[in-house]
DNA sequence: CTGTTAGCGCTTTCAA
DNA sequence: TTGAAAGCGCTAACAG
């Protein structure tokens, strides 16, 4: 016997309507206290629970969020810093009472492809994307009036839900705090990737170097440990040395470690270093690094609050910045 | 104006059910090919996707796995050993068509929420857990049929699907190995918990020793890596040093390895050791640590399938071994 | 080859 | 304070 919500009413003689209104304590109607007691009591009898489904037919709403990284499978694996933000969005999807819908995808045709079943299909309310989404995919969001957030991105030609982090204050702040502590010839070492950190923390570096009469200079790299450790080899056997480096993220900050220490350059005595991120490895090399930390967690957890809200606010799309933290280690 | 089944059936002047029919390619049905193609070139026109949510209501199918991980979230950040089991479950759920819900929770009242909602509120065909499950559980899921599979354990008292590494055979493999390579005096470090692990990787150990007339000798410690360096440290002092440890996971191995280079006990040279899971950190201690793999993704990959037939075509539940293979690195 | 009918289990007016 | 009726968008049987 399926214990639907008619069978429930069956048993308590009445409608099922009523089981509804007592379920969902339905404010405009007022239930008789014995009536309420009754169905609450046979509910829990017999383990009664709404089939979701046909809540979801009539409401249109599923409850559900989907995410969906855009990355190599491989990429996904074995990196905490996904982790973590992942972490934030399951427990404020969690703690909301929707579910969690999560897809990995390897090529831009996937996501095309899933997304456009997830939106069409009515399986999700809305959309957490992970940094880069693909231009026919944007389009096919705003045509179908998606609701969706984007962490880490954003795009200046379009209405998004973005969270990032406070990159430019980020740069700002560490730049400061190299300089304090006497480091005047600093190199910023940065990305070359199209992205909104390789943007917004150079100018950050670039504007605190300023306010101090420094000359700001800017290298651009391949933002992985092996280019970066090659680059800033050339650098050190051309005895262009600064006093610090500030990378914009710490892949580039471990490369750059390794080189110096493989030339014997003390870090930070001779030279000082900080990246950003603030990644698991920057905690176990050895001197531990100096970093902006970004409140992954947060990041995670500030998306779904956003994506929710636009959902059943009907709030306008909003890029929101978090506030990094310098976490200040060995080398700086 | 939404694009339904009933639209498309309108503007190709056809009813409703020839739309589905063609789109569902139903082979009972067989359909003009002029409407087909009108209906196929329409539904592409108006960018038509049929309503999941509709479909399930009648099917009695979601189309969804749900995955329950039932260990505190900060086990799960940092663990590549689960985000391997993780990606292989993703991959294979996308692969046939199912979405994939993850649920990370934290207390055992967590879970048991959360499956009822999974379960009687329809939101999933089917669940995977992972490890451990409380035994109020495992009633609720046997007293409303649930279709699962256990991801890494087992329970004799229950019907199950479950996956498990052949983790005997592995651990035979391993001190066979140990033995051909001279090792005679071989201690076992087992963990002290209460896991299938610990105690058919000891039963593998234990064979090994026998068939080989060696006295089989088995400690049990909590088997995290500071736990076990103190242990063997212990052992280190009373002078109780044996030709090699197989510990029952990389946890043990990495904190024996610890102790063995603390006191200055060359590794392979004069004590060898295997660990169990190869696990991300034993490529990265140095020596590299010698250990039994398991085919992590898949465990994943394997678990969906399994637990797909079940649903699909009510094949019985099952208990499946997957083959481990001795990594050879420094240690062994 | 194609259309009609009857639900799936729920929410939401609206009437009693 | 409660119930009846309509309908969400689809599938599945069966009739034409």
């Amino acid at each position: 016997m399926k214990i639907t919500r008619k069978f429930i009413a069956k048993k308590a003689n009445v409608s099922p309507t009523t089981v509804s209104d007592v379920l969902n304590r339905n404010p405009n109607a007022r239930i008789g206290q014995k009536t309420k007691e009754l169905v609450i009591q046979l509910a829990k009898k017999y383990n009664y629970y709404p089939n979701t489904v046909a809540r979801s037919l009539v409401m249109k709403k599923t409850f559900n969020i989907g995410f969906i990284y855009t990355v190599p499978i491989t990429f996904f694996l074995n990196d905490p810093f996904n982790n973590s933000i992942f972490a934030g969005i399951e427990s404020e999807i969690e703690k909301n009472g929707y579910s969690f819908l999560f897809s990995l995808l390897k090529s831009d045709t996937d996501i095309n492809y899933s997304v456009r079943k997830m939106v069409l299909g009515h399986i999700v309310d809305g959309l957490i994307f992970y940094r880069r989404i693909e231009k026919n995919l944007k389009n096919m969001l705003s045509e179908n009036k998606t609701k969706f957030v984007l962490i880490d991105n954003y795009y200046p030609d379009m209405k998004t839900n973005s969270i990032l982090p406070d990159n430019e204050a980020g740069a700002y702040q560490a730049v400061q705090y190299l300089i304090r502590k006497r480091a005047l010839k600093i190199y910023c070492i940065n990305g070359n990737e199209d992205h909104p950190s390789y943007k917004e923390r150079p100018a950050g570096y670039k504007k605190a170097m300023e306010e101090n009469g420094l000359e700001p200079i800017i290298f651009s790299v391949p933002p992985d440990i092996e280019n970066t450790r090659v680059f800033i080899t050339g650098l050190i056997r051309k005895g262009d040395i600064p006093e610090a480096f500030f990378t914009t993220g710490d892949h580039m900050a471990i490369g750059t470690l390794r080189a110096l220490k493989e030339n014997r350059i003390k870090v930070p005595e001779q030279v000082k270093l900080i990246g950003f991120d603030n990644i698991y490895l920057t905690e176990i090399e050895s001197p531990r690094i100096t970093t902006v930390n970004i409140p992954k967690i947060e990041m995670g957890t500030r998306a779904v609050k956003l994506l929710l809200q636009n959902i059943n606010e009907e709030k306008e799309p909003e890029i929101v910045r978090l506030p990094t933290d310098l976490v200040i280690r060995e080398t700086a």
